[in-house]
DNA sequence: CATTCGTTGGAGCTACTCGA
DNA sequence: TCGAGTAGCTCCAACGAATG
């Protein structure tokens, strides 16, 4: 559900949180990343599934500082022999934070590791002190699953009670699951998910990420989408999703898979890598938007000239919604990250946002 | 080609037990 | 008889694999 308008929001406020704290410190901020493998999903033995993937061929362990740092017990246990344990079992070196977007995929760099995150159904990007981030992580306990013996693998951290909103439901058992965390200083980035179905893909190298090498178009551009392909960004990629959008057109008329779909689900599911940004909440909303019936076949849309070129400039209009100024004054602004709770749904106040 | 399943957790509902 | 408490169920969301 995080879809365009989120992922434009964490890239706008993680921007505005360094550039603050640079101003603040005189220097730019330096941060590391850690990651919380005891909240990781385990799948099942007929259903493999993982939180998180790595590339590190072009990366060398002995790089790392060598301090007395202590890791986690049940993050050590979780990262047994899993070919991402170098992540967890030492702390990672500091470097300057980096940042990418592309559809609805975020990657951020720091030292010698850029994560990409897919947010799946429902994570959450938040930006917190670094006071309340050591209390957010201060005690974990097993998790909610019915198995008992997974549940106290894939683990929970326990919301300490000035953290939760006064009136808020007291019946629901108060936990997080923070999968990951950039954390500086003075503050931290929090990636944390309820269903525990988002995922990292880390690529670890031996010099340290640059933004450089997460500009569009750098060489290493490609290699940091592979995992997540979204297809090209809307806005960043405006040329190359053009062309992607004929491509798929010019299939749609000659017949192929697909012709006679509905419109809404072929830019919700987004299997054609044409409409990158886009999942259930924004196909919905664009095709209002573009007053296109959410049932038309891809055949109608495609098959005459004006039509289709009038959904082309819609989409270009529409999508630029979300990376305007005006967006994100409204609803990128920081606020107390527990103003609503742990669980803000962003994309309702997002959907207010456009509609009012 | 379309549909279902399986990876998750919480909301929301029904149906049930238990004690007064 | 009636309330509180709770067990158990469905549903839902993204997404890819498997199945019909």
């Amino acid at each position: 559900m995080p879809e365009d308008g989120e992922v434009s929001v964490v890239i706008h406020q993680v921007f505005n949180k360094i550039k603050a704290e640079a101003k603040k410190l005189g220097t730019t901020p330096l941060a590391y990343i850690r990651l919380f493998s005891r909240c990781f999903t385990l799948g099942t033995k007929n259903k493999p599934y993982s939180s998180i993937s790595v590339h590190n061929s072009r990366y060398t362990e002995s790089l790392e500082p060598m301090d007395d740092y202590v890791p986690n017990h049940f993050d050590l246990q979780r990262a047994s022999r899993q070919p991402w344990a170098y992540l967890v079992n030492r702390r990672l070196s500091s470097g300057q934070i980096c940042l990418a977007r592309r559809g609805k995929c975020l990657a951020i760099g720091v030292g010698y590791h850029l994560t990409v995150f897919h947010l799946g159904l429902e994570a959450k990007v938040t930006i917190m002190s670094h006071a309340d981030y050591t209390k957010l992580i201060e005690n974990d306990c097993p998790g909610s699953n019915p198995d008992r013996t997974k549940a106290s693998r894939m683990r929970s951290f326990v919301t300490p009670p000035q953290f939760i909103e006064p009136g808020s439901s007291s019946k629901a058992k108060r936990t997080i699951n923070v999968f990951a965390a950039i954390v500086a200083d003075t503050f931290a980035i929090v990636f944390s998910d309820f269903a525990r179905l988002m995922r990292m893909h880390v690529i670890s190298k031996d010099q340290h990420w640059t933004q450089a090498d997460l500009d569009v178009g750098s060489l290493e551009w490609p290699l940091i989408w592979t995992t997540f392909p979204d297809g090209p960004d809307w806005v960043l990629e405006r040329g190359a999703a053009l062309i992607a959008l004929n491509n798929w057109r010019d299939g749609v008329c000659e017949y192929a898979s697909g012709f006679s779909k509905p419109i809404v689900d072929v830019i919700a599911e987004n299997s054609t890598r044409v409409f990158s940004g886009f999942g259930r909440h924004l196909a919905n909303d664009f095709l209002h938007y573009a007053a296109i019936f959410p049932g038309a076949p891809c055949s109608w849309i495609c098959s005459d000239d004006i039509r289709f070129e009038r959904f082309k400039q819609q989409i270009l209009k529409y999508t630029e919604i979300w990376r305007s100024p005006e967006f994100l004054r409204r609803c990128a602004m920081l606020r107390r990250p527990w103003h609503a709770g742990v669980r803000i749904v962003q994309s309702d106040a997002l959907t207010r946002c456009v509609n009012t």
